[in-house]
DNA sequence: GAACACAAAATTGTATACAATACAAGTTAT
DNA sequence: ATAACTTGTATTGTATACAATTTTGTGTTC
């Protein structure tokens, strides 16, 4: 369990590609790696993440390291033990229900704000990301597929122009990621594709009633494609599963 | 136990015992008491916060204070720039309506959890919380006061059992306090006893609706005693005061 | 007196060093 | 052999030192 950093190029390069603006070492751009590579199910929930080995494969010290851990713990994508160190969060499944209970709450009411105010760029843009996930999925790339499915949502967020009620969502989105990862049901085969090519059509006519209960119905497919029964029956249906 | 509101035992254990269970000095401690500060009123919007101040100030190193400040600016109480260090954070009118649109989105149907799931000992505790604030505002602490009112909000959130709704509000009940720093009507006398004890009320006969429609209309109470007319409106009435 | 250039001071960003704590292996006693 | 204790190592918490950046103050020129 000791250096686990197989993860390390595809994050370099990511965000020496994405922001040529911003400092090449600060706390913010690592973290947003590590939510990146933890987005793409690359780093499993659970996962330890020492300081010092993150501080080698970044080259930067453990001061920056720190710095980004901790803002990853604010979005629950971390956690912080005191003197025990950070790792992936591993939300329960109370935890988990609590994060799409409140989706259900927040982002629907986005949807039909942003249904008022989509102007033509946005869906285009909102076109583009569909693209991009069609794309990762057929590349095999579930990863960056998920990632993208994500990124749809927060960007319908950002389109409604509540910034407050977006960045709640991100923090959900993220958690979402992991919840995924824990929870999701093989045997489902969930097709976001079409359900966010209806949503971007509703924002487009400015259909808000529309675009409320697509997103509504959306998340609901979501949420029931997760197993989130409690351990004991759980427990039971594997027991089912393995006595016939 | 609620992962999301990470002082709360302690403020709650504030009220009775002064644990010198938590250590010294830590990030946290020192960000609940700039929390504290400023949710008092003490420490205005736009105020700086320099490192090297607050490092003397607690008798800790800068790396201790800037953890602390950074836990800060991901509530948004603080805001930090690049180089130029933190601030307290001044929200602008835009985001003030936000943070009360989604106080109104969220905190109806939290009461109404509330009023589901509170038991005999939640309604005591509530009901204590009303006494402290008659008892604050007797005492010509408007701050305390204040502080207290913020965490009636907060303790319902938790009743409620939603501990991510909870912290979500958490948050907005924290940028309310600069926001009503900055905004508020001196004219509009608001009587939030009467709002809070018919609220408490509601809960403790478990009725939902009742609960749900008590909160909106606080809330909205709340946001009208606000002014939050945009700049030009602002200044053009302040011409006209001066104009006499 | 105003505007600019430049140096000095102050403040933040980052790295490193040291202290405190937790974890694991090994030792001893019962 | 097991349980409790001890010691050694690894990891995190905190303080300090140094580098980079911003701000401030001063002097010069027009």
């Amino acid at each position: 369990m000791g250096s686990g950093i197989w993860w390390a190029e595809g994050i370099v390069m990511n965000h020496s590609t994405e922001t040529a603006l911003t400092r090449p070492t600060t706390s913010d751009s690592i973290a947003q790696a590590l939510s990146l590579a933890i987005h793409k199910h690359r780093i499993a929930p659970g996962t330890k993440l020492g300081e010092d080995d993150l501080a080698e494969i970044y080259g930067v010290s453990r001061t920056v390291v720190r710095g980004a851990l901790q803002t990853l713990s604010h979005i629950k994508l971390v956690e912080i033990r005191r003197n025990k160190g950070a790792s992936v969060a591993s939300p329960s499944i109370i935890e988990a229900r609590e994060v799409f209970e409140t989706r259900e709450l927040l982002e629907p009411r986005t949807a039909r704000s942003a249904a008022t105010r989509a102007t033509a760029t946005d869906i285009t843009s909102l076109e583009r990301h569909i693209v991009d996930e069609h794309a990762a999925l057929d590349a095999a790339d579930p990863g960056r597929a998920l990632y993208l499915s994500g990124l749809f949502h927060t960007e319908i967020a950002r389109i409604a122009q509540q910034a407050t009620i977006a960045g709640f969502i991100e923090t959900l989105i993220a958690r979402s990621s992991l919840i995924i990862a824990l929870y999701w049901r093989r045997e489902s085969a969930l097709c976001e594709k079409h359900a966010h090519h209806a949503l971007v059509q509703a924002l487009a006519d400015n259909d808000e009633d529309q675009a409320e209960a697509l997103m509504r119905s959306h998340l609901v497919d979501l949420h029931s494609a997760l197993d989130l029964r409690d351990r004991n029956d759980r427990t039971l249906s594997l027991k089912d599963a393995l006595s016939q």
